[in-house]
DNA sequence: CAAGCACTTTACGTTAACGTAAACCTCGGC
DNA sequence: GCCGAGGTTTACGTTAACGTAAAGTGCTTG
């Protein structure tokens, strides 16, 4: 749940070093496994392929979709409760991908994108600590009420 | 910047205690105002206000803008960063205003709302930690590898 | 072998949140 | 007097992120 960095196969040259318990799971899901476990549509799996965000293999015409799949899905799934669009998500995580290129360019701009990322988490996590505060005072008054309230008969 | 409950007039019976610098700035705002103070188009206020979340004054023809209505922009783009739709954050602000009729059955349910608010956020605050992690992650193999590059010549 | 279930593609529909264009008023200043 | 900078209404256009319906494929189960 906490580990995300797996990159099974199709590592060019490059040996994993420090990869822990690596996760010899070779599990794959169906489309509609995938749409339970994550509580979306099918709909949704295909059009965030369509998008650019899952690559799953084929079995004749059957989706087969692999542990970095899932992995993917739950990432976009993250990055969409916290508002970013399909394209920002897509960005971040093709380039995550296509790391081991060490193109350069690349990389410098993966590094712009992530301060930017970390700038919008930064101003979300005051914007929910100002509006928690909001929903504190809220709830006070409406507690107050409710007792000054004491026992009515109106509902 | 920090200070919200202001409600200024239109306080039917209750006195308000506690206000601190009470905010005597008896200013108002012209759309356009807003609209730069905010960095937002004068079409989305107008937009906002036919969606039920301002309602400002007017003389003649033009949009007078309270104090008031000042916050409630502000609360609105909050809340909008914070992904939740307009619908949603109207609810919560309306109910905030409509607060002092003492309805049981409103209060009861915005606490509902709040509670589901809360959840909410704390949702975002887990995935915004997790996805910290990831951006750290991302971040460090990045440097990593251009770091491994040295001075190469491409770029 | 027929039914049913899960999967597929294609394609048009939908909603939220505005953008944008046209055509109009109105006010202070030169 | 008119002109530019703001404001206004009306209304159609746009984008993202899917929903939904139609029509077909492929397996396995009674």
């Amino acid at each position: 749940m906490t580990q995300t960095t797996s990159s099974p196969a199709s590592a060019p040259n490059s040996e994993a070093h420090r990869d822990g318990p690596l996760p010899r799971q070779r599990r794959t899901y169906s489309i509609g496994e995938l749409a339970k476990m994550f509580e979306v549509t099918n709909r949704t799996i295909r059009f965030y392929e369509q998008e650019g965000l899952l690559a799953p293999e084929r079995r004749g015409q059957t989706r087969i979709y692999s542990e970095k799949d899932r992995v993917r899905l739950k990432l976009t799934l993250r990055g969409k409760r916290l508002g970013f669009s399909l394209a920002e998500i897509r960005e971040v995580v093709m380039m995550y991908d296509a790391m081991p290129d060490g193109n350069r360019r690349q990389l410098k701009r993966l590094l712009e994108i992530l301060a930017n990322k970390r700038a919008d988490l930064e101003q979300q996590l005051e914007d929910i600590r100002l509006m928690q505060l909001d929903i504190d005072d809220v709830e006070r008054r409406a507690r107050d009420v409710l007792a000054s309230l004491g026992d009515e008969a109106n509902d």
